[in-house]
DNA sequence: ATATATACATACATCATTGTATGTAAACAA
DNA sequence: TTGTTTACATACAATGATGTATGTATATAT
């Protein structure tokens, strides 16, 4: 049995996928050996090299699983029309974002291969300008947001939308940074919920 | 020249743990090997497993570093007694980091590797609990600062000190990922005093 | 029905890395 | 002054990892 049709195939690649993500979060993405995600995938480096270029072409197509849905959901959540309540909005997709990372092995072990299982040097550090470039993005749509928190007099007087959004930017950075390394999860993964609620409170009327 | 003075051992003890910062860096931890250190160091693979028993050994020595100072002045700087701004002593002991990491470089390159240049398993697995442990005992003493502002009035009404805290800290926690990241320093090194300043308004009446 | 491209598995050559074992000259203690 | 320990350098043995080259059976196109 060697080749396989094109739905087997690519039933192949997603196992490498798969296995990929297992074995990186085990052993980090630098001590990874394609052997060991051959292994966990159950094929030979063959299979690899023949779907991926080499492990960072591997890398990228893993974390594009989880990001191209995070863009989307972001859209969905804060760019809606004539929402009632935009800092709602803001609350929802915060909310949204580590409701998904409980209810998703997947999406969860990603965060954490990413964040605190990976070196980003030589042909990984192109990725912080993704990320960098990513977070203004997200940071641009909260503001927007705010603003119209704002003519709806929802805000407190005074507040700059434009700060108001980085600051909410970099707290909800700081949240998933400790949501991911807290692994026994009785420091920040149960009080989430109330540590988004109280950033919240702080800047509504 | 092979059997040196303890001061001269001392020197090239410091001097290896100086070459490792500075190939971690550009390497990152894991890609990192005994022999590049070795070189950069000036000396053999002997000499370095003479001082230290492992990569970790030395990531260890090369960390505390910068920590065990950190913790000093977190002390010196919010647990002072009978302050008349508390929160001016949050406002500056977070300044004053920021300040510290454009002044110095071996501080700054240190966290740089500490947040994306090192993978935490195995044996590095640990070092999360450190942090975790650490960012509970600041977030504790900021809280307690946060108390004594609410005591002199200086908090907005109805704030729970201990939630400002941990807001304060993921607020900071997520500055400081940024700002490593950001390179360039267009995006956040050079508005990192704002964006302080900014968080602490939100909070002061 | 045949040719060709596909989807892998296998084999190969090369280089990198680790820990330790051993060597050694100078510092230090007696 | 003579051990003895220190502070390394050198040598060794074993293993791991990469990328590519090659083999091959089957799906698919014509």
């Amino acid at each position: 049995m060697v080749r396989k049709t094109k739905e087997n195939a690519e039933l192949t690649r997603q196992a490498i996928i798969h296995a990929a993500r297992a074995v990186f979060l085990v052993r980090g993405v630098s001590r990874t050996t394609m052997e060991h995600i051959a292994a966990e995938a159950g094929v030979t480096r063959g299979a690899i090299y023949w779907h991926f270029k080499n492990k960072i072409d591997l890398f990228h197509a893993m974390r594009e699983q989880v990001f191209l849905p995070l863009i989307d959901r972001m859209d969905d959540t804060l760019l809606v029309e004539g929402s009632d309540s935009p800092l709602r909005n803001i609350e929802n997709f915060l909310m949204g974002t580590i409701q998904i990372l409980n209810e998703s092995i997947e999406t969860r072990q990603i965060y954490e291969i990413m964040m605190i299982k990976c070196e980003y040097v030589e042909d990984f550090s192109d990725v912080l300008q993704q990320i960098i470039s990513n977070c203004s993005g997200i940071t641009a749509k909260i503001a927007l947001t705010y603003e119209r928190a704002r003519l709806k007099g929802e805000l407190k007087e005074g507040l700059n939308p434009e700060q108001l959004a980085q600051d909410t930017n970099l707290f909800f950075t700081g949240l998933l940074h400790m949501w991911v390394k807290d692994a026994s999860g009785t420091r920040f993964r149960q009080q989430a919920a109330d540590l988004i609620r109280f950033h919240m409170q702080l800047r509504a009327k």
